[in-house]
DNA sequence: GAATCTATCTTTAGATA
DNA sequence: ATATCTAAAGATAGATT
């Protein structure tokens, strides 16, 4: 007799359980699964979306596509506001003059480029954003779990002194480093618009 | 006699209790509280949107304002591609031509946007290398030494060169960094302007 | 596909340091 | 602010309809 368990929801594994398991954070493969999980987890958090908005009385917006390419949106008080003020946020406006030198470049070579690196940009800070947590859990399921026994006193004060002076060292070459490129991030910004704007005059 | 307990999340009733308490859904009033829940759930949101964008492998945006006014986001792959899908199934898309001539927005706000973007790029990569590192040294720490038993004398002296390796190399990073932050730009400028023509066609 | 159930896992309010 | 702790509240995987 067919007696073929569902496969849990990560893997083709045989599993018959009651109530909900620990699940690997992947792709589910199981399409039904995915969809299934899909339409609970975006219920879920909008839910959590509403309240922080309702609580915290603050605007947000949340947009998921589906696996199967529809849009949904939460927001408070509209998507659409949240977007504008995300896009005019802007912090501590600098001045400069505009009276920069000409130059020409190919608008669809520039576009492509562009488009590129934009690409590259977001895909980067969502890999930051991926390695923050994978360090948080890293770093607490270290120093939570591992139990010192081998470890002396003093080896485990050594290793803790050298993460902090690691990160001592890495804060002041970060402080370093944006303070110099800002000049020169702001000094290329300039030309960059200046082109750019001789290029797309409106 | 003053027994006044701290005042419960949402109003100033006196409660004395040990754990979570079911809250009122409305708007927290006690300053501090708010803050502090706000910090929580807003660290709590993003992480159900990872969770939900890795688990289904859907696209998905998060924009939350904080009280302060501060942006907070999340985005996967990241969140203006994932605007311009949206405002792709807005009910009026906008043309997406890009022959078309940019509009013209207040200079000094574009500078400012410019600047703000180019800067937080570059916080953001030189961030991400650094985590990269650490994320590297922590990992091969923890995972490579027995989970159960601590390290040994040469598996922490072992440490110690990774440490020193890092530091070599961050230092090394120094110029590179330097130079390339200026292509980064670029890729910000851009990013800045492909979001702006998508909401504002002209 | 959505709805319901429930055991179990996860989040977080309230407290504290 | 920042972090940790704990227990109750809340979310949800797996099963079923």
């Amino acid at each position: 007799m067919d007696t073929k368990s569902v496969p849990s929801l990560n893997d083709g594994n045989v599993k018959k359980t009651k109530g909900r398991q620990k699940i690997e954070m992947k792709k589910i493969s199981n399409e039904r699964y995915l969809q299934a999980t899909f339409s609970k987890r975006r219920t879920g958090i909008f839910k959590k979306a509403s309240e922080l908005a309702t609580l915290c009385d603050v605007d947000l917006a949340v947009i998921v596509f589906s696996p199967g390419n529809r849009v949904f949106s939460f927001g408070s008080p509209h998507v659409d506001s949240v977007i504008q003020r995300y896009i005019a946020h802007a912090p501590t406006p600098p001045t400069l003059d505009l009276n920069e030198p000409f130059c020409t470049m190919d608008e669809r070579g520039l576009h492509a480029h562009l488009d590129y690196l934009a690409n590259r940009f977001t895909r980067e800070k969502k890999r930051e954003e991926d390695l923050n947590r994978l360090l948080e859990v890293s770093k607490n399921h270290f120093w939570w779990t591992s139990p010192i026994e081998s470890m002396n006193k003093a080896q485990v004060e050594n290793y803790k002194k050298a993460l902090e002076d690691l990160k001592t060292l890495v804060n002041k070459k970060r402080e370093k480093l944006l303070f110099k490129s800002t000049v020169l991030t702001y000094n290329s910004s300039t030309h960059f618009f200046c082109r750019w704007k001789l290029l797309f005059p409106c």
